[in-house]
Order: structure tokens, then C-alpha cells, then sequence
DNA sequence: AAAGTTGTCAACCGCCCTCCT
DNA sequence: CAGGAGGGCGGTTGACAACTT
């Protein structure tokens, strides 16, 4: 049986009051971050050490960004999934001001629905096959790109995931490498993807939901080598 | 206006990993 | 090497707000 971290009957649940908000903005001012688990006795709180890392890590540490989310945010976050899948504090890394419960919170109410919405398989990015965007130009792009991409960004979603933890990998460098890699594995393919892990795109899902709207997609057509829509990815 | 439903998000739970002894 | 402690993470819950009937 594991023993709990704190002893419940001693420490306050549920929301923070403003008073307990402002004891540990003070401490952390002073003392720094580190050593959760000692920080409620010295900060004269009575949470669990757990409970105060996350209050100050979700809501209180002065450079978070708070708000909507902008969309070349949003965009990110869908690429970053299709990377790293549930990776929420490796998609939040790369998302200044954001955390990873943030992301998370945002990805559940949000941008999950949106896929849904839009036919594609939120935990793999594929389309599902009563959805295609090119009904006039068969056979579908998802069926000529998404079997042969989806084995290579498989591959390589677990090969990133072993190189962030394996100890010294640099997370900058290797998110960035993969980028490269998949677009350097998909150049076999007939469409290629944008998979530029940066803020900052040339398609951003708020055009494409509006471009979808007007059915304009559907009519789309997509020449040998000229580059996919970066949004949704179709994997 | 009231009741019911849905959406949002802060916070908790428990597992896993790493570090230390 | 084993075991414990602490920190980090992802999944889930629950309170509250907003919306619908």
C-alpha cells in the first residue's frame, strides 16, 4: 500500500482563497522554487506539497500567458500531437507562457471537437473513412498519403520519444530534427506535409474550418508535389 | 423563471521515474 | 542492488458558468 505524500486530515482541498494564493507567491518570491514537499510548513499553508507545485506551476508563476488561445498556437499544439501524441508538458514546452494542463484542458474542450467535427480521428489525425475532402478527385488523398505517412510518423513519433528521454537530447534540437526528418520521409510520398514545429504558419485551422465551411476544400485540387494545407495533418 | 444540459477549467489522484542512501 | 522519498506527468473529477428547453 503507498503512503500518501501528505496526511489528509491536516491540509485544505479544492479551491485556492486569495490568502493562501498570496502566502505562497510570497515564499516562492523569497525562497525559490524547489523542495514542494517541505514548502507548505515553511510558507505556514496548510496544502500538500503536490498541491502548491501545481498552483504555482498552473496559475501563479508570473510569466504565465493566460486566455485563448491564439491560432497559430492552436496549430502548433495539432502538429505537436501528431508527434507526440499525449505528450502534454513536451507540446507545452514549445508553447511560451502555456502549461501542460493548460494544453491539455484546451485540447479536450477544443480542439479535440473540432477534429471530430471535421472527420479526423483526434488520437491518430487520420480521416475517417465516411469523410473525404476530394470527392471529385478519387481515389482520396487520405488512402494514398495517410497509409504510407502514417507508418513513417509512427516510427518516428517513437524514435523522437526515445531521444527526449534519453539523457543530454537536446528537446529544441530533436522536435526540430524531427520536422526535417518527416518532411525528408514524406518527400517519397505524392503530397508533402508542412511540418514546421514553429509558431507561425501559412494555413492556420481557423481558415480551414472556414474554407471547409464554404465547401471550398472539397473541390480542392491537389497536384503532384505542390504542398497539402498544413492544418488538420493528414497522418 | 426554473430545471435540465453542456462546456470549461482548476485541482486532485495515482502511477512512474529519478535520485539518494 | 534495493528501497524509499520526492517530483513530474497524464487522466479524471467536480464545481461553477453558460446555454437550452
Amino acid at each position: 500500500m503507498r503512503k500518501p505524500c501528505c496526511d489528509k486530515k491536516l491540509t485544505n482541498k479544492g479551491a485556492w482563497t486569495e490568502q493562501e494564493d498570496q502566502k505562497l507567491v510570497d515564499y516562492i518570491r523569497t525562497h525559490g522554487e524547489g523542495c514542494w514537499s517541505d514548502l507548505p510548513k515553511q510558507a505556514g499553508l496548510r496544502r500538500c506539497g503536490k498541491s502548491c507545485r501545481l498552483r504555482w506551476i498552473n496559475y501563479l508563476r508570473p510569466d504565465i500567458k493566460r486566455g485563448h488561445f491564439a491560432e497559430d498556437e492552436e496549430d502548433l499544439i495539432i502538429k505537436l500531437h501528431a508527434l507526440l501524441g499525449n505528450r502534454w508538458s513536451l507540446i507545452a514546452g514549445r508553447l511560451p507562457g502555456r502549461t501542460d494542463n493548460e494544453v491539455k484542458n484546451y485540447w479536450n474542450t477544443h480542439i479535440r471537437r473540432k477534429l471530430v467535427s471535421m472527420g479526423i480521428d483526434p488520437q491518430n489525425h487520420r480521416l475517417h473513412q465516411t469523410h473525404t475532402l476530394h470527392h471529385h478527385h478519387p481515389p482520396p488523398l487520405e488512402n494514398q498519403s495517410s497509409k504510407c505517412l502514417g507508418t513513417k510518423v509512427n516510427t518516428l513519433a517513437t524514435k523522437t520519444l526515445d531521444k527526449v528521454k534519453s539523457d543530454g537530447a537536446d528537446q529544441e534540437q530533436v522536435l526540430s530534427d524531427a520536422g526535417s526528418s518527416l518532411a525528408d520521409e514524406t518527400s517519397s510520398c505524392r503530397c508533402e506535409l508542412n511540418l514546421d514545429l514553429r509558431i507561425g504558419f501559412p494555413l492556420l485551422s481557423s481558415q480551414y474550418s472556414e474554407q471547409q465551411d464554404q465547401g471550398s476544400l472539397q473541390d480542392m485540387q491537389i497536384d503532384e508535389g505542390e504542398q497539402l494545407p498544413t492544418l488538420p495533418l493528414f497522418l
